[in-house]
DNA sequence: GTGAAAGCGCTAACAG
DNA sequence: CTGTTAGCGCTTTCAC
């Protein structure tokens, strides 16, 4: 556990050269003469030595890391984000460094000033305090600080911050739910699950009930039902609740993510009711679940592709002192499978 | 993008200490007079202080932080154990930095020396190279290099290597499988999925084989079906060749991990073949998929809230010079839900 | 081209 | 208790 450290010390010292000839060639910022730097390369090699990225940070150069702060890396919304981001940031030779926080706010801010203060060169923020409808006055203080220090990208909002945001398009996003499912003669809908303080939840709920306005159909406050959170387990309690209280069912049910909707199918099923001949069962994200459950999902997919190679260009562009585009939107588009038919 | 960086020096010259006060406040191993602590801190709120990870890291005290190299965190199984690792790692007041390579050999490496670089305190790696049957001598040597400086812990093997092993009890869980399928009047049983040169699978191949033996089962090349991989599509495409080219299909079907196991059951479905009723399928590594798929399946559980706490436990035991074993084994319970039947 | 030397921000002796 | 003084390992002027 305690070989000697190598340093470029060592090599230089056994390569006959200054240290900074040794840190020349590892840079490759400045020219050596070919016969030093093939034996520095050759020492290099034989040592497998690796350059200390803590004194390196220190010198202030990049660490080509970008921190990525997710809620709960299980979700398979951001897994599949994750690494999207990670093929994106690969392209430019950058790395990623994870940090899950549980959902947690206090470990969501704990993680956040670990990876700052790992010298990572950008950050980009998922969910969480930064989705919030209502923006905490000090955390945006705290997020502009490091704002100053690191382009600092969100996919949720922060009213009034130095972030830059990409976000879905979740009003079109439910747009094209809503033209779907009326258009298959669904009037009778209803919206299962999220947290009604989570910005990106609460925009598709507004624009639901502005559509179903607009199709002049009554809104009745059961339609919208809250769980406080996005798992299987909540989509299958409240369909659960759902079909234990209510007289008449509705003939769609549109799901806040894939894992919501698979528990509302879990529950849908154990009450003897088919998907989609008894209700129509439609959710946003489009994860791998979609295209596995049983029947398969209808789902609304945001091109992640896009999503992730965004999040990287912006934070890149902003670091590189390119002029980014303080929001764009990422456009999304209605994967249609088996788990919706047309009203009989 | 550029204010004034505050050092310690900054919030000392302001509190009018010497730097190494506000050192002594930060880390909390010294003695400070009340007041000037007061000081020090109403400064360190005011700026929202976090002193420099990497000058932290050169003085070449511990960063807390725990690096994890994952071969895909999209697979529930890696997803559900690094949120394990997580956990037991919080709870040592240390922070997990994750690291995905996508299954890619070069990513892995490269990966492995960004974070090695890092000044992480130690490192878990998670299947891949650690996990082949036969290690690269020169991958071995670079590991070993790295262990002479930090705990390295690994869910596979590497032979000779000074890792520390952390490894599922491979054969119980097939034992158990096999137990439970052939106590149902199972004599065909088939197993799909996985890649020849990963030890993990290589192992429950070979005691598949054995057992079979003990059982008087004669041995049929067919019976395993290699995929070269353990995803979806794979178990899907291995099935859709099963079906289409056998005479007679095994009446039961281990996969080597859930994922697969969807992809089985999807290709059985679309031949209108009906699970248990005409086969049986079980699987390993009980992921949120087994719970939630239909039918329910039956699959190998590894406590993984054990599995994360012990390789925590181990890097952490390691590198704070506690005696540790070598090599140590976490037990499997297979999960019986509702995707096998009794031979009628 | 190349070496010497000055930090980067922090911690850890070492004296007081 | 607290200030002073060395570094940690690397990069980067600045001379030569």
């Amino acid at each position: 556990m305690d070989r000697e450290k190598i340093s470029i010390y060592r090599i230089a010292n056994e390569a006959g050269v200054s240290p900074a000839t040794v840190s020349r060639v590892l840079t490759q910022n400045a020219n050596v003469s070919e016969e030093k730097k093939q034996k520095v390369e050759s020492l290099i090699l034989k040592y497998n030595f690796s350059p200390n990225a803590m004194a390196r940070g220190l010198t202030s150069s990049r660490s080509r890391i970008i921190g990525v702060l997710i809620p709960d890396i299980r979700n398979p919304f951001y897994a599949g984000l994750a690494v999207e981001c990670e093929r994106a940031a690969g392209e430019r030779d950058y790395s990623l460094m994870l940090s899950n926080y549980m959902n947690d706010r206090k470990m969501e801010e704990q993680r956040l000033y670990k990876m700052v203060g790992q010298q990572i060169d950008a950050l980009i923020i998922m969910g969480g305090r930064v989705d919030e409808v209502i923006s905490n006055e000090a955390y945006k203080e705290r997020i502009n600080q490091i704002c100053d220090t690191m382009p600092v990208v969100i996919t949720g909002k922060l009213e009034g911050s130095n972030c830059y945001q990409v976000n879905l398009d979740e009003m079109g996003g439910m747009d094209q739910v809503m033209k779907y499912l009326s258009s298959m003669g669904h009037r009778d809908i209803c919206m299962i699950g999220g947290k009604k303080d989570v910005d990106s939840t609460c925009i598709k709920r507004t624009r639901f009930r502005s559509i179903l306005d607009r199709l002049g159909i009554e809104f009745c406050s059961d339609y919208i039902v809250e769980t406080g959170d996005y798992s299987l387990e909540s989509g299958y309690w409240a369909m659960n609740r759902m079909i234990e209280s209510r007289k008449k069912l509705p003939t769609a049910v549109i799901a806040i993510n894939d894992l919501t909707a698979l528990g509302i199918i879990q529950s849908l099923r154990e009450h003897a009711m088919g998907i989609p001949e008894d209700v129509s069962v439609v959710s946003f994200d489009n994860t791998f679940l979609a295209g596995t459950s049983v029947p398969r999902l209808t789902s609304m997919d945001y091109g992640y592709e896009q999503f992730g190679n965004t999040l990287i260009e912006t934070a890149l562009g902003v670091l590189e002192g390119r002029e980014v585009p303080k929001k764009q939107i990422i456009p999304t588009e209605l994967i249609i499978r088996d788990s919706c038919q047309k009203i009989t």
